[in-house]
DNA sequence: AAGATTAATGCAAACGGTTGCAGCAGTGTC
DNA sequence: GACACTGCTGCAACCGTTTGCATTAATCTT
């Protein structure tokens, strides 16, 4: 149905390869001639077949976007970072959602390696091990979490969650819960240690944890029960998970306990209290990457990796307050 | 670097046909050699190229997914069902985010056109004139929007602004405002029908307007003057937004003004008061459209566009409530 | 036993582009 | 006037699969 280049070359009355040229490489043709075969392209209504030129070029002009939770707002921010940014670049961006589930991560990218030139690994929740052995399939740009050797974007969360305790410290807070979040996650792990460091106060840990709302609400009565004044969230879904849980047992936010999440999405700044939060660079980081992994796919087997640490920053809300020294357990 | 169908064919000491059949036609290929071949294929890791595929068979085994904000999570449960849905067929979901703007929304349906079978169009701002000639690119199915004699995914949605509107009018409510969403969007007209339909209130349409948290919080202080004890909006985000600035400007809600959302997201759930909305079975319409669009791919030209439409329905939560009449300016 | 049927496989031409190489005209150089 | 050079265009092979048709051997009919 659809016109070819063939017949391009045969309304403008040159040979199929000057059409080609005209468009990938219109330095190689006449002005002229050029600008006859342009307007037999329009005129017919052609565009060039991606498929095709896939075929030959081995380049597909796409980009695999693999993220845990499509629904996670903070996903969905990196994505349109990356789609609008990989657009500029005439490149388009594949998404697929894993469900937090490490096996369909594994199975996506075995099938989006082949129709893509390069993918982009948002929280993987796989084994490094796995990670490197895919790789050899196809070249990776890999978001949130450190791996050697490859391209990354991180977002400094470690000083973020740095930052989120100094906060609560500041506001007296000793005792303090940090909810972790999913097994497979380096960004989990990496605030787990950047609290487990800060001194002068008394940690518990939570987790591992889905990183939802339901995985925040679930651990009210445990946060509740827990001797603590203070909380740090993986995520704000689970903040607020959380901050409604506590809610319903009647204990106050930021009365009895103050809470602070990780991310910034909007449901954080809608939500009563209204949460504080470690905000993170998402839409920055979807376009980071893009242009990481673009490089990777342009250089070849020679690329070197790179690697881009995007800032963070705490935005302090209401979900956070001065602890209440008269309702402490111990005087 | 990838092993192809040759390779394969080598080493199983069969024809490149007889390869090809093992994958496309089994049952073409005598039990014996199949395992030897798959014996072969599996040793050499071989995964078919599925942009030769395409370009022999014409079909690329990818479908396109056009939303106007991949942030709203209305569209991302929408994306998660369609995905999933698509999986299970052997299909990929390609998605693309429009950002509002009509323009965006044609060249990416021109630019998909050719590199998958067929296209989710959902609430598109696009004219039914557009969207009539593009069909002629590539198969539709549009969800959000009637349009006859092409596949529709619809949610009853005058229905669910009748039964909102009904619901305020219980309360008491009868001057109400409808805050209407963008220009361009069907969903937004159905709804401003229907609630212009009931009998016995005073509406005041306010509108187009962009159907986001920022969208609300700017007719905050219209609403706020304009004589209403009650409002349904576009959509939650706005509804958020609206609630946010009447708080800010003083205005209770419910005590003041009744707000109704549409679409049941995560953030009117946790916001403050809770957002009574009507619930749209995001997911559910994904999958149905994944369904209409694959019937519409399998048949070719002959096919017979199908219309599904969807049941909402109304979550009461505390965004609403009874009148307080010694409020009303008027006695 | 000859002919018809069936199952399994091979052959080769597409699909729609790209690209190294060759050819050719025109220009500049000595 | 021979030569090299440059700019443009055509030629044809190739990318990895699919698929209609031909071929072959085995099985079935009568």
């Amino acid at each position: 149905m659809a016109a070819t280049i063939r017949d391009v070359a045969q309304a403008s009355g040159v040979h199929v390869s000057t059409v080609s040229r005209t468009f990938s490489a219109p330095h190689l043709v006449n002005t002229e001639t050029r600008n006859r075969v342009l307007a037999a392209a329009e005129d017919l209504g052609y565009r060039p077949n991606r498929a095709a030129r896939a075929l030959t070029t081995g380049r597909t002009h796409n980009l695999g976007l693999i993220v845990a939770d499509i629904a996670n707002p903070f996903f969905s921010h990196l994505i349109k970072g990356a789609q609008a940014h990989a657009r500029t670049r005439d490149y388009h961006v594949f998404v697929a959602d894993t469900d937090e589930d490490p096996q369909v991560e594994e199975e996506l990218i075995q099938t989006l390696a082949k129709q893509v030139d390069g993918v982009l690994l948002c929280s993987p929740r796989l084994s490094n091990r796995v990670i490197e052995k895919l790789r050899e399939d196809v070249p990776f740009v890999v978001v949130n979490r450190r791996m050697k050797g490859m391209s990354n974007v991180l977002m400094d969360v470690g000083s973020g969650a740095r930052e989120a305790i100094g906060h609560l410290v500041s506001l007296g807070h000793r005792r303090i819960a940090l909810l972790a979040g999913p097994a497979g996650s380096w960004t989990s792990r990496e605030i787990t240690d950047a609290a487990r460091a800060v001194p002068g106060i008394d940690l518990t840990v939570f987790g591992p944890n889905s990183p939802t709302e339901h995985g925040g609400l679930a651990l009210a009565e445990a946060v509740a029960s827990a001797d603590v004044t203070g909380v740090l969230a993986y995520n704000d879904l689970m903040a607020i998970g959380l901050v409604e849980g506590l809610t319903a047992l009647g204990v106050e936010v930021p009365g009895r306990v103050s809470v602070v999440g990780i991310d910034d999405i909007v449901a954080g700044r809608v939500s009563r209290p209204k949460l504080t939060t470690v905000a993170m660079p998402a839409e920055a980081a979807g376009r980071t990457a893009v242009d990481l992994l673009l490089q990777l796919v342009g250089a070849g087997e020679t690329a070197t990796p790179a690697l881009a640490t995007l800032a963070t920053n705490l935005i302090i809300r209401d979900s956070t307050g001065p602890v209440r020294h008269e309702l402490r357990a111990d005087p």
